[in-house]
DNA sequence: CTCCGTGCAAAAAATTTGCAATAAT
DNA sequence: ATTATTGCAAATTTTTTGCACGGAG
């Protein structure tokens, strides 16, 4: 199990370390993106540096083993890549709750855009912003 | 000639100020969303501080005047809300250049959305990240 | 005269970097 | 042994805030 992202390091040559499995742990479980903050107040045992975190965020994004999500906070949260389930959140601006979005029928666009100027989209980010049931009542 | 955002602005009981003038000519003019230092630094007579240019961004963000991009660099860029227009962005990972994306079928999927889980969308953000045609040569 | 907007300075928050100590292969 | 990784401290960058002055209505 997760072999995945333990090669991926490793065909990068870097090593599947205490912190990097930590931070791996807590976002595979996590139900919301986390920001670099969270991810280090969920790690309870031998806390890295708040640095390593980022070093590591950084590292795993840049593999595709994590993506990076702005919701407009004023930092970034991080979540599993999951290539088999691509989706996108919506955000409540009342109560900040995160819920997730399957689709997004995207690649049409994407081919598109291909044709017409050439530009060969690698990754599209999408969030959406609006109220919730509850908070609409 | 822009009469509306200047109404956007008295009926909201906030004056049309210098700074928000200067602001808004040269959102007006760019052809790419603009950080706010680079804002600053397109300000030639009588420069305000920084301080003032986020707090009027953020003021006529609120007020819809104006709209937040986020490329990933880091800090945000600000363009016109033209609702006539609604547009994206591709950005080159390679060099840098940022074009537009004129359309983005997502009218339906925010329908959907509602249909389903009650959230009513507001807004959405949608950045598309590639390799332009002149970089892949 | 009162309130809004601004400049200035300082603070806060997010992220990055240098370097020495440590751990991994 | 050699190279990658981490902790720690400091620096950088972006954004926010407090306060007093100035200007518009």
């Amino acid at each position: 199990m997760f072999t995945e992202t333990r090669t991926l390091l490793k065909n990068n040559g870097k090593s599947v370390t205490g912190v990097r499995s930590a931070i791996l742990d807590i976002l595979r479980s996590a139900t919301s993106p986390l920001s670099p903050k969270q991810i280090l107040s969920l790690i309870t045992l031998k806390k890295p540096d708040l640095a390593t975190i980022y070093r590591n965020l950084s590292l795993m994004e840049s593999l595709a083993i994590i993506n990076s999500v702005d919701l407009g906070e004023g930092f970034k949260r991080y979540e599993m890549n999951r290539p088999e389930s691509h989706k996108h959140h919506i955000i409540c601006r009342s109560c900040g709750k995160i819920e997730d979005v399957e689709e997004c029928g995207l690649q049409e666009i994407e081919k598109k855009i291909f044709r017409k100027i050439g530009f060969k989209i690698e990754k599209h980010r999408l969030e959406f912003f609006g109220v919730c049931a509850l908070c609409r009542k």
